[in-house]
This record gives C-alpha cells, sequence and structure tokens, in this order.
DNA sequence: TATGAATGAGACTTCATTCAT
DNA sequence: AATGAATGAAGTCTCATTCAT
C-alpha cells in the first residue's frame, strides 16, 4: 500500500501538537481547567490519548505551555504597533488601542486570560514572569511620563495595577458587548478614562 | 445524669453549618475550588462528611451560597457608612474607603472574591444578581454626578465596568501589600486615581 | 396554647404507622426497592425520618410487614368468595374470577406481587410460607378434582406451580391493557386456557 | 525480548469484557442488583475498577447488555432446533423442549431471566425489544395454528403472555428440583399442560 | 410517640497517566 | 511518533440508622 502524495487541506496537515493546543484553549475556557479531562482533548483535537502526553508531560505543563505561548502572541502584537514618538498620549492611546484590538480579534484567547490570568492553576513563577515581560515597558512609559511632568506622581507599582485592572476591564465590557467593539465613542471612552486616571 | 449549665466557648456552639462554610471558604481560597475535597472541609470543619450533604445539596451549592452570603455581608458594611451629603466627592471618598477597609479587614473573603467572582464555578446568574444588588447604587451615584456636571459623560455601564477594575485592582495591590494599607499617601493615592477618571 | 377540638379529614387522622405503609407500597412498586430511601417514604408519608424506625425496626423489616399484610388482604379476598358447590368447574372460576378482581381492584399490590414475589429482597422463609398458606386450598383441590377424575394427573407440584404462572400472567395482561379487565371475552378466555391445562 | 509463543489457558486469553459479563452475570443472580458492587464485579473478574467503566458507561448499561446478550443466545439456542415439519404439535413441543433444554443447561442465565425479566432494572423499551424479538415467531405460530384450526380462538395476545407464563413455571419448576430435569413424565407433563391449554 | 440533625461506611464514577504494541 | 486499553487512587454523594430532645 503507497503512501498517496496528497495535498491534504491545511487544518488536517497541521501538526497534532498545535492541535491539542488549539482544543485544549476552548475546552478550557468554555468548561475550566478541571472541568476539561484530557481524554476530551484528545478525543476532539482528533489523537489518540497517549498522543497528549507524548508532547506535554502533564496536564499542568500543557496548561503552562498554552499559557506562555498565547501571553507570548499578545506580547508581539503589542510591540508590533509600538512607533515611540514624542507625544507620550498619542503612543499609549496607540497601545491601549492595539490591547483592545488584540483582545477583540482573540475573544477566546482574551477570556483565557480572564480566567487563568489569577487561578491558581498557573504558578505565581509563570504568571509574574510573564507579566513582568509585558507589563516591563508599561513600567517604564509611567516613569517618563512622571518625569516629563505628564503623568500623575503616585506610586508606581499602584499605577501599574490599575493600569492592568482598567484593562481588563475594559476588555470583558467589549467582550459582553461586541457589537460596541466597533464604537468610535466608546472606544474613546474607554481610553480616556484610562489617561485621566494616568495623566498629571 | 443532670443537663451541665454549659459556658461553652463561642467556637464550639457554633452551628456546624456556620462551620462548614468558614471552613470551605479558607479551602477554596487556598487549594481551589477543585483542589477541595468536601471530605477535607467536612474534617476540617469537625463534622462527618455527610453532614456537609445534609445542609447544602451540593458543592455547588456550597460554593454559590458562600458566594451570596459574603456579597451581603460585603454590601451590608458599604451601605452601614452611606451618608449622602452634599459633596458628591466626599460621599464617593467614604465609599471607596469603606470598600477597601472592608477588603483589609477580610483578607480572606476579598481573596475569594478575586478568584471567584470571574470563574465559572459561579453561574451567571448567580454572579449578576450578585454584582446588580451591590453595585445598582453605584449606577445611580453615576448617573447623579453627570446630571450634577461633576461626572464625565461616558456610558454608564463602561464606568461600572471600569469601578469595578480599579477596585479589584486596588485591593488586590493593597492585599499583596498589606503594610501599605494604612499608608495615607497610597490610600490616596489609590482614590484619586479612580475620581479623576470619573470626573467630567 | 390549647389543642384545639378539630374533626379532622380522615387522611391525616390515619395513623402513621398506615401512612408509612402505604407510601412504601407506592414507591417500592415505582422506584424499586433499593431506588426507595427510608427518608424518601417517610417525607412523603408525611412523619419524620425517626418515626419510621420506631414502627418498624428495619427498612427489610418494613418490607416483611407489607409483604405479608398484603398476601393476607389477597387471601381474605379469596376466601370470602369460595362456597363450595359440586360443581368444580364452577367453583375453580369463582376462586379465579375472585383473585383477578382482586388484582383489577388493588393494581399496585397487584405489581408489588410481580415485582417481589420471587425477589431476593423477600428471604424465601417469608416467601414461601405466605405462598403455601394461600396456595395450600389450591393444592387440595387440585386433589380433590384428581380423585374425582375431573383433573389431569401431572405431577401436583408442577401443576401448582403452573397454576401460579397462568395467574401472574393473566393479571400481568389485564393491567397492561385495563380497558379489558371487563372484557366477558377476555376475562373468559384467561379462564379457559387455565382449565383447560388443568383438566383430563 | 521474545514473544513467547503462548499457549494460554482459554479462561486467561477471554478479554476483559467478556470477563466482566460472566462475573456480573454470577453476581447480580447471587446478590441481586443493588447488592452488588460494581468494585465487587471488577474485582472477582480480575480486572481494575476502571476497565469496567472502560467497556461500559454505567452500572446500568452492563446490566442492559447482559440482558441483551443473554437473551440473543436464547433466541439463537431455539433458532437452531426449528425444524418446520408439518405437524404443528410436534414443532411445538420442539420448541419448548429446546426452550427447557436451554434453561437446564444454563440455569444461572434463566435465574437471571426469573429475577430481571420484569424488574424496574431492565427498561421497558428494552424489555419490550428484547420480547418481541424472541416471541415475534411465537406469535406466528399461534396465528398459523388458528387457521389451521388446531389452536383454540382466544386473543393472540393474551395467550402469548399465557405461554411465557407458563414457560417461567416450568423452568421454575426444573431449576427447584434439578433431579427431575431428566425424568421424562416431568417432562412431558410439562409440554402437556402447556399444548392442552393451547390446543382447540 | 415523635422529631430531624448527625453519622460514616460505602456506592458509583472519573481521570491523569502508563505501556505494550 | 502514535495508539488506546488498562490502571487504581480519589472524588462526590447517598443512605439506613441513631439519639438527644
Amino acid at each position: 500500500m503507497n503512501k498517496p502524495v496528497t495535498t491534504q487541506p491545511i487544518e488536517i496537515i497541521k501538526d497534532k501538537r498545535q492541535a491539542i493546543l488549539d482544543t485544549a484553549l476552548t475546552l478550557f475556557v468554555s468548561q475550566g481547567f478541571h472541568g476539561t479531562s484530557t481524554a476530551s482533548i484528545a478525543k476532539q483535537a482528533g489523537v489518540a490519548t497517549g498522543t497528549l502526553f507524548h508532547h506535554f508531560p502533564s496536564k499542568e505543563a500543557l496548561m503552562e505551555c498554552l499559557f506562555l505561548t498565547i501571553k507570548q502572541e499578545f506580547a508581539d502584537a503589542l510591540l508590533l504597533n509600538i512607533h515611540k514618538g514624542n507625544d507620550l498620549k498619542h503612543n499609549a492611546m496607540q497601545l491601549w488601542q492595539s490591547a483592545i484590538d488584540w483582545s477583540l480579534a482573540n475573544p477566546v484567547k482574551q477570556l483565557f486570560f480572564q480566567q487563568y490570568s489569577m487561578s491558581p492553576m498557573i504558578t505565581p513563577k509563570v504568571r509574574d514572569q510573564a507579566m513582568n515581560s509585558i507589563l516591563g515597558f508599561i513600567s517604564e512609559l509611567i516613569k517618563q511620563g512622571q518625569m516629563m511632568g505628564l503623568i500623575a506622581h503616585y506610586p508606581v507599582e499602584l499605577m501599574l495595577e490599575n493600569c492592568h485592572g482598567q484593562y481588563l476591564a475594559a476588555t470583558r465590557f467589549f467582550i459582553d458587548n461586541p457589537q460596541l467593539g466597533t464604537n468610535k465613542d466608546y472606544r474613546n471612552a474607554s481610553f480616556e478614562l484610562f489617561w485621566k486616571a494616568m495623566q498629571s
């Protein structure tokens, strides 16, 4: 029996490891981490139960890999749109809108963050690592702004946490109300709320 | 055998149902919902496994009861400190400080909210019910402020979500840094960030 | 607080012991012995869980009491209609019709027999005792008929078992098809099948 | 390590699924459905508890599978011995004797039928399906006999139920008195009782 | 007689993980 | 790399029964 030289649809060629990650994302978001069995991930991904454990040593490891992969995707999307100009507010706005855009383009991944960023499923070490690498340059922006007198002089760590909280709130709102995601008024309002809090 | 005139320590008299709720709170926060077995709750609460199910039909029902009970406690604490004066900003600050105070006085309960307010362990129906009954008067305050020209004219639902997000961020910060909870500068800063976002 | 002198409806006055027996009958038939908890019997009978165990030392004892009580009821109904005439076939028919009548008048009790007469819930001792006391005079009738040359000369124990089997089949049929219970043709047919097997 | 050329005893080669079915049959008959724990089935079958649930989604499903499997076995045994000759009574006798033979050769399976054919453990749907597929050709035989004037003209469904009842009675008798199973007189008597009821 | 909270053994079932193929 | 039958520990929940009131 010869192996036929097929030009199969992309989805079928896509390697099993990626299929497992994709399926895990969907199921973790819709049913929770403990509500999702490795068997169900394997089944829906179209692989055998054993296969999952060839690619990931454990369920926890799969979760960690998923978390870091998506965080990296998010960071890449943000970095792509950073054009350091002289206008700090403009830069901040671009960053904010990029982040909102990404969350609207990847609602399932954003829901994944909402659910798991703070959950005990993610070890603090992994969480902090992911957070800092992303919030690192936010922190820099805030310090710069303060030195330039454009940003209020509150403790930086408090402001950082506040940024994160407002961002989560905004994406939560837009994901719950998808039709407003393209509405200029709402989009601007979400940034203005944020910026007013920050500015001096 | 005479019935002894007991002056038992309060903790022992406290009924078993409450002991179960208290223990569940602690364990859910420290080990997660799925990481906590009903057997361990019962054991640590000093009751038999069957007793838990005598008072709560299921583990989920126990969680729901716990969530609503604590939300009510929080709401009661806030309502106690509302003194409607003419100065809107002052009123808002009192509310904000009451909320922060409560979270510092009840750090475990606050952690419980951080973990479960957005989790799939809580039915959307229950979550919304709890949210609306509490955030209801916040919504009213915002609308009043807008009519008086003191609060910015952004969509109310977006502002509401933003309030919640900033509150979660502030309590997260103070619980992670307990020694700053009594620091006037940090406390004021947390309110100022919030208020600046809101004001017109 | 005075106890009012009420003339309560019979159902409420009916003593709790009987209420427990009645409820147990219904539930055992509809949900099976193991599918029925003592708690559910007590609840539906309108008594406390403990009360059941004041009247019956155990669930098994309740079952046994129920079984014997109903068997006795059935036997009483049959004996009432026995008028020993000279016509053996006529006597047999009266007996047969009485039995069918009883089963139609007490369908739940008949279903109870269908389910439990042969089940391991009833100890063989109790079962045999109940059986023999009733089938005793059937046995006598057969022997008489054989001596008179009216009944076929097969082994009595085999015929006895056959009688029982045909009776169960007939009641099963009439209970499954209640509208045919009053149909003369079906009623006569059920007896004729039985009698033809028996006669010599 | 070479794969040994095993000539293992048949019992050990027999797959685990079958071992579970066999053990379940024995235990359900001797201890009842609810008196038999899935753990005890697995243990006595020599497999892990999980294995049972790998092959059968639930205890109920195991019961259903067992019931249908045995019913099929019984039907196969009957069909094997049907030789449609011209003598209807002879055909009926062959069928009757085959059925009794099967019950004597498989007493445990027959006891299983006695206990569970009418029990609430078996869904009415499953019960009817099994019954009809087997009793289907009995029904045809009766109709044929009636057209040929050999069988009494009573309602077919009533006669069918009667057949079943007499069959259960006969097997009950022979299983309770195993030494009479080979006794010609008793065997013939059991058929004659049946046939006399049927004939016109 | 009646109550119903409390008990704890034991039931069914799930599931992450392994391993021979 | 891939498979999927097998494992057995651990989880949630049920329930007959007791006992202080």
